[in-house]
DNA sequence: CCAATCATTACCGAAACGGTAGGGATTGAA
DNA sequence: TTCAATCCCTACCGTTTCGGTAATGATTGG
C-alpha cells in the first residue's frame, strides 16, 4: 500500500515500450531521456522488471528491452508488484488485541482490507494499452504521417 | 496514498471512541492499553484528531476524548487525513515531460489519479458507526447484559 | 577490437517512521 | 490546599526506507 518513485518511473518506462512494441529492443539509456528518468536508476528498475518475467533483456549493442507481452496483456499490478513487492495492506496486516471486548480480530481491518481491495482493482483493470492507447502508439504516429 | 502505524492507531483509537460514545470522556491511557499502542505515541495521535476537530480533549483528572460528532457522521478518511495529511497521489503529482511525443502530461497519470478516487471513496464511505457496529458497542453489550 | 548495452553489487545522504523523554498546564477529588 | 491524573507541547533519537550514484563485469553488434 506504498507507492514510490520506483512505480512511478516504471510505469513509466514499460508505457515507453509498449508505444514502440514490435519494433525491437529499446535502450534503458533512451528511455531514461525521453521520460526524464535518472538512468542508472531506471537500470535497477528493468532489473526487476526482466525478473518478474516483463520484459525481456537484449544485452549488447543495440541491445535493450522488450515487452515480453503485448501491452494488452500487462496489467499495471504486474508492474507496480514486480517494483514494489506484493500490494497489501501496509497497517493492520497482524491479527492484533481486539477492544470493545468482543472480537479477537482488529476492529478497522475490514475497512483496510477494502482499501487494498479497491486499489488492486484499479491496478489489474488497467492495461498498458489503455495507457498509451491515450497518446497513440508510436506506429499510429507514423501511418498518420503517411497522409 | 501512504498508510503508516499512525493510521492504523488512530483509526483503532476512534473507534474505541465510537464503542463509548455518549458514556464520557474516555483517557488516552485506558484506550491505549485496551488496543495494544504505546501510549506516548497516542497521545500525540490525540493532538492531530484534536485539531482537525476529530475529538474534544477534557483536562485534567477525569479528563479524556470524546468525539465532535455521532460516530455515523466521522468517517475513515477524516481520521486518515488528519493524522497523515490530505491523501493525494504519491506519485506523478507534478506534470512531468512527456514521451511517445505526443502528450504533455505525464502517461501515467490516469492510472494514479484512479486509485487516489477508489481509495477515498473507501474511506470516504466508511463510518466509525459501520466499523464499530462490526463488534457491537460498549452501550448494546450492557443492554444484552440486562436480560 | 571496441563501443554500447545490460548485470550485479556496494555504497551513501536525506528523509520518514516509530516511537521516547521531559517538562508544563489544567482539573477533579481527597 | 494539595495531589494525582490527565492533556499539551516541543524536542530528540535510533532505524529503516527512499532515491539515487558508483564501480565493475559480462555480452554483443559493428
Amino acid at each position: 500500500m506504498r507507492l514510490t518513485a520506483k512505480s512511478e518511473y516504471g510505469v513509466l518506462a514499460v508505457i515507453d515500450l509498449a508505444c514502440t512494441y514490435g519494433s525491437g529492443p529499446v535502450s534503458a539509456r533512451q528511455i531514461a531521456e525521453r521520460r526524464g528518468i535518472p538512468p542508472r536508476f531506471l537500470e535497477q528498475l528493468f532489473v526487476s522488471l526482466r525478473r518478474a518475467g516483463i520484459v525481456t533483456a537484449v544485452r549488447g549493442a543495440r541491445g535493450g528491452f522488450t515487452l515480453t507481452r503485448p501491452p494488452a496483456q500487462i496489467t499495471v499490478l504486474d508492474v507496480v508488484e514486480a517494483l514494489e513487492g506484493p500490494l497489501q495492506s501496509s497497517v493492520c496486516d497482524q491479527e492484533r488485541e481486539s477492544g470493545c471486548g468482543k472480537s479477537a480480530s482488529c476492529a478497522a481491518a475490514p475497512v483496510w482490507a477494502r482499501a487494498t481491495h479497491a486499489l488492486r482493482d484499479v491496478f489489474a483493470g488497467t492495461t498498458l494499452e489503455s495507457l498509451a492507447g491515450t497518446q497513440g502508439t508510436f506506429d499510429r504516429r507514423d501511418s498518420a504521417s503517411i497522409i
